[in-house]
RNA sequence: GUGGCCGUAGCUCAGUUCGGUUAGAGCACCUGGUUGUGGUCCAGGGGGUCGGGGGUUCAAAUCCCCUCGGUCACCCCA
C-alpha cells in the first residue's frame, strides 16, 4: 500500500464512478420528492461557530466528543458541522422566513468516530426542516415524506418506528420515574449505562449490553408519562399516518440521540442488511431548538436520512441499481489526432456525447477503447478518409457494419441514427 | 476511547502452520498475431521495498516486538 499521508483520511473515502452517479442520482429523486411537496433546497455551511452545535445539548455525545473543532486564522472557534438541523435552526433565526418554512438540503457531515460498517468520519444526509406549525398533520407529512422516498428508490424492506417524548415537563417527570426504577437496581446495570444514567438517563434505554436487557425491559413506560396535550398530539399523528396507509411500530423505547426532540421522534430501519447500524435514518419534533439557539420560539419538526446506509439498503435488496452511462459515439482517428479534436467538439455541440483515444495509438488500440467506452457507434478517420474528406461510421453494438459518409454531414447522420 | 479479526501486483486471492532457489495465479492493463477495424481466441509484456520500522537467524512474505491502516463489535448514531 502507499505511504499513509496519501491515503483517504481515516473514516472517509473516494466515491468512484458509477456509485458517485448512483449518489446523485438518489439525490435527485429526494430533490424531486420534497420539492413536490413544497420544500425550497437551503445550502448551509459546512463549518459554524461551535456555539451553533453547543446548542444541541451538553448530554449529546455528538457534541461533546465527536466535533471536529477548530482555531481559524481570525480566532474564530469553528466546528465542522456534525448535523445540519442546528445549521437550518440557526439559518432561520438569521434570515426569518415567513411561515411555514420549508427547508430540504443535502450534503456532507463529520463526526469524529470509530468507523464501522454504515459509520463514517464524513457521511452524506438528505433530509428536510418544516417550521412553524405545531400541527401533527406536518409530521405525519414529514415521515410520509420519508416513506415515499424510500418507495422510490424500490425499497421494501423499511420498519418505521415512532414515539413520543411528551413536552419538556414530561420528559423530566419520565426521567425520574426512570431514575427511581434504576436506582430500585443499581448493581445488575452495566457500569457504562450507570455513567450513562447521570449524565442522559434516556439513553441508558438504547444500552445494547445484554446485562441490561432484563432492567431496561422492566423499565417504565414512557407513553405513561405523556401529558394530555403530547398524548392528543401522538394520537393524531398516528391516526395520519394510518389515513395515509403507512405502517409503523410504536417503539417506546426509542430514544434518539440528539437532545432537542420533543414530541414525535420516528426512525427508520432497514432489515435487509445485517449490520449494527441499521437506523437507515430518522427525525422528530424539536420545538424548543430555535428558542435556545436565539430565534423566536418556533416549532419544527424534520428528518435527516443516511445516503450512505440508505445505499446500504438499497445494495441488500438489490434496489436502485447504479445505471452506466456512456458516450454515444467514438472517434478513432489514426492520423494525428486533430480530425479527432475536431469531431468531438462539433458532435458535443450538437448534443452528442463523444470520447476519443489519445497519444497516437494504433487502429486497434483505439477500436479497443472505443468498444469499452460503451458508445454505440464509432467514428473513424485513417488514410483513406482523410484523403477522401471523409469519415466511416462503424455500429458498435448491432450487426448495421460500416459505411462512409461526408466529413461535413457526419454531425447530422449520427443525430439520425442516435435517435 | 475499548476489544476481536485482517494487511502479498490496479482488483480478487494462493504461498505464512513446520523460515530456504530470481514471490505466484486469475481478472484488468499494454504490445503483437491481423501493413487501417473492437467485442472471441492465441502469444508476449509491464507492474510488488509481501502496510511500515526494529529484532532473531547463515537465510524472513513466513518467527518475535512496536507502529500505521482496514474491518467488525461496544459506545454512539445516519
Amino acid at each position: 500500500m502507499a505511504d499513509p499521508i496519501y491515503r483517504a483520511p481515516k473514516g472517509t473515502h473516494d466515491v468512484l464512478w458509477p456509485e458517485s452517479a448512483r449518489r446523485r442520482a438518489l439525490v435527485a429523486v429526494f430533490a424531486d420528492i420534497v420539492e413536490a411537496a413544497g420544500y425550497t433546497e437551503v445550502v448551509p455551511p459546512m463549518f459554524e461557530h461551535v456555539e451553533v452545535f453547543r446548542r444541541l445539548g451538553d448530554a449529546t455525545d455528538v457534541v461533546r466528543k465527536e466535533m471536529y473543532e477548530f482555531e481559524d486564522r481570525g480566532g474564530r472557534h469553528i466546528a465542522l458541522r456534525p448535523e445540519q438541523t442546528a445549521s437550518i435552526v440557526r439559518s432561520f433565526g438569521e434570515h426569518r422566513p415567513t411561515l411555514p418554512w420549508k427547508a430540504w438540503y443535502a450534503g456532507p457531515n463529520f463526526r469524529y468516530e470509530r468507523a464501522q460498517k454504515g459509520r463514517f468520519r464524513q457521511f452524506d444526509q438528505v433530509g428536510i426542516e418544516a417550521l412553524g406549525p405545531e400541527d401533527p398533520h406536518l409530521d405525519a407529512e414529514a415521515i410520509a415524506t420519508a416513506w415515499r422516498f424510500y418507495e422510490s428508490l424500490g425499497l421494501q424492506q423499511v420498519t418505521l418506528l415512532i414515539n413520543s417524548l411528551g413536552g419538556p415537563e414530561d420528559r423530566a417527570n419520565y426521567i425520574a420515574a426512570l431514575h427511581g426504577h434504576f436506582a430500585s437496581d443499581l448493581g445488575s446495570l452495566s457500569e457504562e449505562s450507570r455513567s450513562t444514567l447521570a449524565t442522559n438517563p434516556l439513553r441508558v434505554l438504547d444500552s445494547n449490553r445484554p446485562e441490561d436487557a432484563d432492567l431496561i425491559a422492566a423499565a417504565p413506560d414512557m407513553l405513561d408519562h405523556l401529558s394530555a396535550d403530547a398524548a392528543a398530539h401522538f394520537d393524531q399523528v398516528q391516526a395520519a399516518l394510518t389515513g395515509l396507509e403507512i405502517p409503523f411500530t410504536i417503539q417506546p423505547r426509542l430514544v434518539r440521540g440528539l437532545d432537542y426532540y420533543v414530541r414525535t421522534t420516528f426512525e427508520f430501519t432497514s432489515g435487509a442488511f445485517d449490520a449494527a447500524q441499521n437506523a437507515i435514518g430518522g427525525g422528530g419534533r424539536y420545538d424548543g431548538l430555535a428558542e435556545a439557539m436565539g430565534a423566536p420560539a418556533t416549532p419544527g419538526v424534520g428528518f435527516a436520512l443516511g445516503v450512505d446506509r440508505t445505499l446500504m439498503a438499497c445494495d441488500a435488496e438489490g434496489a436502485f441499481e447504479a445505471t452506466s452511462s456512456t458516450v454515444d459515439v467514438f472517434v478513432v482517428d489514426t492520423t494525428g489526432g486533430e480530425a479527432a479534436l475536431l469531431i468531438t467538439d462539433e458532435l458535443r455541440r450538437a448534443g452528442i456525447s463523444a470520447d476519443r483515444a489519445w497519444d497516437g495509438r494504433s487502429m486497434k488500440s483505439q477500436m479497443r477503447a472505443a468498444d469499452r467506452s460503451g458508445a454505440a457507434i464509432a467514428v473513424i478517420v485513417g488514410d483513406d478518409e482523410a484523403e477522401s474528406g471523409t469519415a466511416s461510421l462503424r455500429d458498435l453494438r448491432g450487426d448495421a457494419g460500416q459505411d462512409t459518409v461526408q466529413r461535413s454531414s457526419i454531425t447530422e447522420t449520427l443525430l439520425a441514427r442516435l435517435k
